[in-house]
DNA sequence: GACGAGCCTGAAACGTGTTTCAATCGATTT
DNA sequence: AAATCGATTGAAACACGTTTCAGGCTCGTC
């Protein structure tokens, strides 16, 4: 039956795709961004080079498909464990807290994933920009908690999505800049805090 | 007389390393990062490809040694015509209003000097802040610009700073994006703006 | 004017991302 | 079982960032 095969062979694709992928988050857990060698990766995976090169246009590509397997495995703990807190801004930090931890955690993999997600490759930025959706989804889940979403000074769905956004601009930016050396992670997390309760100050002010 | 020979040669070198420098920009203008082969680079400056590693230690040190000077460029402008308006949200809008343009107005040079800012070297990124402290001085200037700084609301100069950065990092995140298509120049600006006003806001009010 | 130090040059070489290609394999069709 | 078609392999080749080095040049010193 053709079916059954077809979806045999998908299986397998599937199979190498995952373990190229698990491959080279591994090697960017021990080096970093230079440490992913892609002849490394397809060696470790068991495939040859052009088998990588059929399933990921370069190396950035690559280290994008790890960066949205990360940023899954964080949806999914942030779904069993819902954000508790009784402000929006405390629930909004708990998740950037929760999000920077995660990455922090594995500083070479982190590196190379932000590296990956600056490329500046116009197809990434894409893919980029879909999970900072899945992650601004998150962050609005945090907004809107309990007690928030229909309060009388509170925002609404679609501001609460500006918000997000712009909270999320800013958390990867401040990425970077860790990425770097430029701040620690207590650093991030400060930051985090201060122009989040800005935002939020002003959201509740100025929308009476 | 030694000083005379000395400086004579550093002469020579100022004029090599600036003409190294130009080549690249110009490079990377037409053609953006990729298009920066430091063997043509090299080969247009008419200097070894040995004295251009003397000078920069990476393709990256380079772009940022371009982005330092392109950036002086828009420091003199704001020098020589500073920015006028009633409020500060204006006066800082017009501050990234004209950065915004001026890295904009050539797209290729400018997603080159983006990338090499975010390359993650730590030796990089610690000129990138240097310069980013500069462009931040220009932000107060802008922020405390007539009729702000002693005003019973105004933020004072520590905060006035603290808020500079913040915008800063966001105007950076938001050029990265802009960099990989994410968004356009006048989204750029308008996010920009958005979040200016708030920060600004919360700034005003929460300081009585 | 000879000497020495440091810089520059030209060229080769190395590492790694990326491309290419002929030979092979595996599954499906006839 | 033979033919077929797409995917995989192994290996070579290419491009470009980066390093290295021997020889030559410039400039200040003696």
């Amino acid at each position: 039956m053709a079916t059954k095969a077809v979806s045999a062979g998908r299986d397998l694709e599937e199979e190498r795709t995952r373990r190229i992928v698990e491959t080279a988050v591994a090697l960017a857990e021990k080096g970093g961004f230079e440490a992913v060698r892609l002849r490394d990766v397809a060696a470790h995976a068991s495939v040859a080079l052009g088998t990588l090169y059929r399933r990921f246009r370069s190396k950035e590509d690559l280290l994008v498909a790890a960066l949205e397997s990360e940023m899954q495995a964080l949806a999914q703990r942030v779904e069993r464990r819902p954000l508790r807190g009784e402000t929006p801004l405390i629930r909004v930090m708990a998740f950037f807290t929760l999000a920077t931890h995660g990455m922090i955690r594995r500083p070479n993999l982190a590196r190379a994933l932000v590296k990956a997600a600056a490329s500046g490759d116009p197809e990434l930025a894409k893919r980029v920009a879909a999970f900072h959706g899945r992650t601004e989804g998150m962050i609005v889940g945090a907004l809107l908690g309990r007690g928030f979403a229909s309060g009388p000074n509170g925002p609404d769905g679609e501001f609460a999505a500006s918000l997000a956004y712009n909270l999320n601009v800013f958390w990867f930016a401040l990425m970077v800049g860790w990425s770097g050396g430029l701040h620690s992670r207590d650093d991030v997390i400060a930051r985090m805090e201060t122009v989040a309760a800005m935002l939020l100050r002003a959201a509740t002010v100025g929308r009476d």
